[in-house]
DNA sequence: GCGACAG
DNA sequence: ATCTTGTCGC
């Protein structure tokens, strides 16, 4: 199977060497835990959204498990003048603390303004948000902070993620030894060691899958009563979920998992956490970010 | 060659 | 990601 010889992407007047960038991919993917890696528990949502109410399954006797209880979120802001501008947040919600407006209590928030030199290519996100993200987990663990999280929320995809000419892959019946499957999630989660969720608010077309399919089918007579559809590629991978995460929704969310945690676990906590589209951790992280950036942005 | 392409 | 007006609804 020959690799696809484009190793460099050129932006602005620089050029990228993605061809290491997918060696990088390739190498961190071999420590993916694609099941559950922790012994705490997720409340399963009821099916009445009137309030936060929720069960916990009763097992036999498990005293040593408990009730998962931070959660954290990952984002980025960028700057409207200068799109090299980021802040890159980092937030964790006490799951256990439920404030008056229904929404989870926020017990740790940190920020970081920085000027980013790689560029957006599609693909390669965590070459450019990862690092920053990286550093505020690694303070949090240098510091020993109490709540570092027990889970993160990332704003992009885990393994709903693809590489190169995906047609070509098709046809060649390599597409399972060419697909990446290792977004921005599955990149911080192995590096940082920490089970993660991918959550994006669009959907990176892969192995078939697209964006106007994906609402088509979620639109269909048969569906239209369906939350959630598992998004299986037309090669039969299932490479996430679709989710329409509040009653009213049109426009659903792609789930997908990042590292240390099944999809069912991650649709389960994901749920729990969704007050509004996007769920609560991710949703904080980018209101705060932007917030940050702009009160912050003159005087540094 | 052309279009598609998380944030 | 960001630029944008109004607008419908609890």
């Amino acid at each position: 199977m020959e690799e696809e010889t484009s190793t460099s992407s050129s932006s602005d007047d620089q050029t990228f060497d993605t061809g290491s960038w997918i060696i990088a991919q390739d190498l961190l993917k071999r420590r993916l835990i694609l099941e559950d890696n922790f012994t705490w528990i997720i409340p399963t949502t009821t099916t009445t959204k009137s309030s936060s109410q929720f069960f916990v399954k009763e097992d036999d006797d498990i005293d040593s498990n408990e009730l998962i209880r931070y959660v954290g979120g990952v984002d980025l802001s960028f700057s409207k003048d200068d799109s090299s501008i980021a802040c890159a947040s980092i937030v964790v919600l006490d799951l256990l603390q439920i404030k008056n407006d229904g929404c989870f209590q926020v017990v740790y928030e940190d920020y970081k303004i920085v000027h980013l030199q790689i560029p957006y290519i599609p693909g390669f996100l965590a070459f450019r948000e990862a690092p920053v993200l990286l550093e505020l987990l690694e303070k949090m663990k240098h510091e020993c902070s109490p709540f570092y999280p027990q889970c993160l929320m990332v704003d992009g995809n885990g393994l709903l993620h693809p590489r190169g000419n995906w047609r070509r892959c098709i046809e060649f019946f390599h597409f399972v030894m060419n697909s990446l499957r290792f977004g921005l999630a599955c990149f911080l989660g192995v590096t940082a060691d920490i089970p993660t969720i991918g959550i994006g608010k669009n959907l990176h077309h892969v192995d078939g899958l697209t964006q106007s399919g994906v609402r088509e089918f979620l639109e269909a007579e048969e569906n239209c009563s369906k939350d959630l559809i598992t998004l299986t590629g037309c090669s039969g991978r299932i490479w996430g979920a679709a989710l329409r995460s509040t009653n009213d929704s049109l426009k659903p969310i792609y789930v997908s998992i990042g590292h240390r945690i099944s999809l069912e676990s991650a649709i389960k906590l994901v749920r729990f956490t969704c007050k509004y589209r996007v769920p609560e951790p991710v949703r904080q992280a980018d209101i705060r970010s932007r917030n940050f950036l702009q009160k912050n942005q003159g005087i540094m």
